[in-house]
RNA sequence: GCCGGGAUGGCGGAAUUGGUAGACGCGCAGGACUUAAAAUCCUGUGACCUCACCAGUCGUGUGGGUUCGAGUCCCACUCUCGGCACCA
């Protein structure tokens, strides 16, 4: 088979089986309806790499088995076109992000249609076109409109470079995600959603979900739950006098007799307080000071990079002590830059016998180290921070915890404290609240409007009598109202809200958002008072459009396709996903952001699920040369040219075969012609086959192809397809070895269980042993054929082999047949009988026989 | 620092419940066919010892342990890859 030839069958299939109609899903009535999802592509410039058709390929094999055992399999693509990712590189070349989408997908969607999978093409989805965002406008209403979209002032990440607000979730050790520039802390007011409202079933579903462990664990940590208290303690000068209280938030209130001293973070808001209390100047103006310091190093110092240097922490003291209700010992309070002002309270109450960071504080100002946990040994004092005793134990020095465990105390104290009045339990989460909002052009433009007339009056959608009030998911109505006056929803016939066609699009250094300078944009009325007002210039993180585009793709094409997001009775149907397939990179953000918009869905009503993903499956990665892919280490591999080169079916194959699939593998030139020899082979032989036209299969082979069955089948079923492969490699070796007596009938069986891997030879091979060259019809596919199944009685081996060992050490091995491999009696006699074995046992006597039928029998001497 | 993976020939990787370690492929070596080369096919290929494809010893990151028997289970450690991170 030459190149040519391989180019020209695949091209030919490809075309036959979308003229058939052969991969579109029967959306509206399908019986057995299997979403075979795959993680959309958010297609770079360069085109498809060699990673994302590993992706695509496994997703792809797995939909195609399951079609086999008689599914309806939906297998939808697509591809997210807005984003930073896209803009910034259109910024680079000088070209239009519309125009450079149109140029991406038409390429992206050409190189698409190579790889063989079997994508419905009459129902993609593009993120950037006004049809699909139009819903995406309409999702972020909903939300508004259930409080769970919403404006705030707070400390948000910026990226100097890339000139946008950032979610928390998309800076990586302090630098930008996207273009790997440091974070900058900013107070800006921003649109939020209130994903945290939903933090406790997020958490507590993840419990039931099919995913991998790895991932869940991965979600749990970014949720990161956690149970403590907050502890109120009184705060009074060095005279005694009280002047207020803070609030310290912990998770080990039982270590609390140990407490010390209480940090407070620089923006804390107790400290606009403590400095009209505080009657000493000089203190003031330190505090003051040390503040401002802080606030200018931060933007060039990332906490990470603190923590790295292992600077020593800092902090001035306030004169203002904290009293412990425990204890009655006078804490000082102090300001310092190691308390977040986002985590907890933003004060801490500090413990430095059992907390390293703590203690490193205590050092610094010589602040006195109390132990109240031992390991139930030790008990000497903490002096050095190697002596800090974090872990569970025996409570000491507590008063009437001494004793207990910690994990006593711990339910004691927090009981005893909120019987006092002292405290109340919390629980908090790491998860923040989604920031949505980006001040950049290419993504779709929020659909808010602001009126300023309204805003003074007090008014809003809230008051409005549209609003529905009851259906509120934030609790706190009053907060809401007050929190957003003036701003309204646009009207849902006058969405889509279209992004204009900007000339200039490019991103301003003050944070302006580029639609903020055309007022033929953002002039408009209020919809409530019908003065004028304004509409929102910011549009909303590309992450929005990846976290609903699963719930469209059933729904593309259908009657309602304008006017619904969603069609209310497909998606019954089609949800929850059967199989989501992608990367573990992913694991957090996107999987996060999808759960929550599918159970905020659902409490509105508009979906029977309240989780998308019934399975996810993560995984591996292509590395070349022992390194991930990227541009900047020059080693991404283009699979265009290995497609043209050996054919789809060879690099799909290859792909699969380097590792298993979960784990990814090393892409290899010279192993890739290994795949291609094989695939040659597979075609020379059946090429044979049909000469030869046996009408029966010679019996030995009839057994290995039979064990095959049941192998490739369980294999795809765990995704091992590596070991799928190499088992169709022994079955063509022992094919080869031996005369070529296999029917033409148990060569399609054979042909069936490769087609998921290599869809276009073994279509061609197969109907040229139904003595055709072209179909007429789908049903006549081999991807259309049931999957074959395998005869029990053929899978046992007419003679087994049985290992003989002496003291553990294989010696030898017998043949028997299965029947006398359960016989220990007949097995015994003839492995004494052996010469090998005789060695062993002529000179001493055997202790002890250990016997397992069909497998081996050991003697112990 | 915390959480989660992983470590097996020259290389990628196999190995249900503990039961013949190294399947399958790459690479390498030798051979057949050929004037020659390519392609194809066949044979061999963990290390050591050995005249030997007899027999034997060692061998799954390191050190211990449990067991008739450990790549697999337990304890301690080293290295490595991900994720999170002054989270109170």
């Amino acid at each position: 088979m030459k190149t040519n030839t391989i180019q020209v069958i695949e091209k030919k299939w490809q075309e036959t089986w979308e003229r058939v109609g052969l991969y579109m899903a029967d959306i509206t009535s399908a019986k057995k309806p299997f979403y075979n999802l795959m993680m959309f592509p958010y297609p770079s410039a360069e085109g498809l790499h060699v990673g994302n058709m590993y992706a695509f390929t496994g997703s792809d094999i797995y939909g195609r088995f399951k079609r086999a055992q008689g599914y309806d399999v939906f297998e939808p693509i697509g591809l997210d076109g807005f984003g930073i990712h896209s803009e910034n590189y259109c910024i680079k070349i000088g070209r239009h992000p519309m125009e450079h989408a149109r140029i991406t997908e038409k390429n992206f969607y050409a190189q698409l249609r190579k790889i063989g999978a079997m994508y419905d093409w009459s129902k993609t989805v593009e993120t950037y076109k006004p049809k699909y965002y139009k819903h995406t406008q309409w999702l972020f209403i909903q939300l508004f409109k259930r409080g769970l979209a919403y404006r705030a002032n707070a400390e948000v990440n910026w990226c100097p470079s890339c000139k946008t607000v950032l979610a928390d979730e998309q800076v990586i050790d302090g630098a930008c995600e996207r273009c790997g520039g440091f974070i900058e802390k900013k107070a800006l007011t921003q649109w939020f959603f209130r994903i945290t409202a939903y933090a406790d079933r997020l958490d507590a579903h993840l419990s039931s979900l099919y995913w991998s462990d790895k991932v869940k664990i991965a979600q749990k940590n970014w949720i990161g739950k956690k149970e403590g208290i907050d502890i109120v303690y009184d705060v009074v000068t060095e005279e005694g006098e009280k002047v207020g209280f803070i609030t310290c938030f912990t998770t080990r209130p039982e270590t609390n007799f140990g407490a010390t001293f209480i940090a407070i973070a620089p923006n804390h808001e107790f400290i606009t307080q403590i400095i009209r209390v505080i009657k000493n100047k000089k203190i003031v103006s330190a505090i003051k000071k040390y503040i401002s310091g802080v606030k200018d190093s931060s933007i060039y110092e990332t906490l990470i990079n603190r923590i790295k240097m292992k600077k020593e922490k800092t902090g001035v003291f306030t004169c203002l002590y904290g009293i412990n209700p425990l204890s009655g010992r006078k804490m000082p309070v102090y300001v310092s830059d190691f308390v977040l002002s986002g985590v907890g309270t933003g004060a801490v109450v500090g413990v430095p016998g059992h907390d390293r960071r703590d203690f490193e504080f205590a050092q610094v100002f010589e602040l006195p180290v109390i132990r109240v946990v031992s390991d139930g040994v030790n008990r000497d004092d903490i002096l050095t921070k190697d002596d800090v005793y974090e872990d569970a134990g025996i409570m000491m020095n507590s008063s009437f915890l001494d004793g207990m465990t910690t994990d006593a105390a711990k339910i004691r104290i927090i009981n005893y404290l909120e019987s006092q009045g002292f405290g109340k339990k919390r629980v908090v989460y790491h998860l923040r609240d989604w920031l949505i909002s980006r001040q950049r052009y290419w993504g779709p433009p929020i659909p808010m409007i602001y009126c300023r007339s309204c805003a003074e009056k007090g008014k809003s959608y809230f008051t409005s009598k549209k609003s529905y009030k009851d259906e509120i998911f934030f609790k706190d109505f009053d907060i809401l109202a007050s929190s957003m006056k003036g701003w309204y929803p646009v009207e849902d016939s006058d969405l889509p809200v279209e992004l204009p066609y900007l000339e200039d699009f490019q991103p301003g250094n003050d944070g302006v958002p580029p639609l903020k300078k055309h007022a033929s944009f953002y002039q408009t009325i209020c919809p409530e008072c019908q003065s004028e007002a304004i509409r929102e210039t910011e549009v909303s993180d590309t992450f929005l459009d990846s976290a609903w585009y699963f719930l469209r793709y059933p729904s593309v094409g259908s009657s309602r396709e304008h006017e619904v997001a969603f069609d209310p009775e497909i998606t019954q149907r089609w949800f929850p996903v059967s199989m989501y397939t992608g990367g573990a990179e992913h694991s957090v953000l996107h999987l996060m952001y999808s759960r929550f918009i599918t159970m905020a869905l659902h409490d509105m009503g508009y979906l029977s699920v309240d989780e998308p993903f019934a399975n996810f499956f993560a995984h591996g990665l292509v590395i070349k040369d022992g390194a991930k892919m990227s541009k900047s280490k020059g080693n991404v591999v283009n699979p265009d040219e290995y497609i043209t080169l050996y054919g789809s079916d060879a690099l799909r194959l290859y792909l699969m075969f380097m590792g298993p699939y979960s784990e990814g593998g090393d892409f290899r030139d010279s192993a890739m012609e290994g795949m291609s020899r094989w695939v040659q082979r597979v075609w020379n032989i059946t090429i044979r086959v049909k000469e030869n036209n046996y009408s029966v299969t010679d019996n030995q082979i009839l057994r290995a192809l039979h064990r095959l069955v049941k192998k490739v089948g369980e294999d795809i079923e765990r995704r091992r397809y590596n070991t799928a492969i190499a088992a169709m490699m022994d079955f063509v070796n022992i094919l080869t070895n031996r005369e070529l007596k296999i029917s033409i009938q148990d060569m399609c069986v054979f042909l069936q269980l490769l087609a998921p891997f290599a869809p276009h030879m073994t279509e061609e091979l197969y109907q040229r042993l139904q003595d055709r060259d072209m179909i007429m019809d789908s049903s006549q596919s081999i991807h259309a054929q049931q999957w074959p199944t395998y005869r029990e009685e053929l899978l046992v081996d007419s003679l087994i082999s049985i290992v003989i060992q002496v003291n553990g050490k294989v010696r030898d091995s017998i043949t028997v047949s299965p029947e006398n491999g359960n016989n220990q009696a007949i097995v015994e006699e003839q492995a004494k009988r052996r010469e090998k074995v005789l060695r062993y046992l002529k000179d001493a006597s055997v202790r002890k026989i250990v016997f397992v039928p069909r497998k081996l029998i050991n003697f112990v001497l």
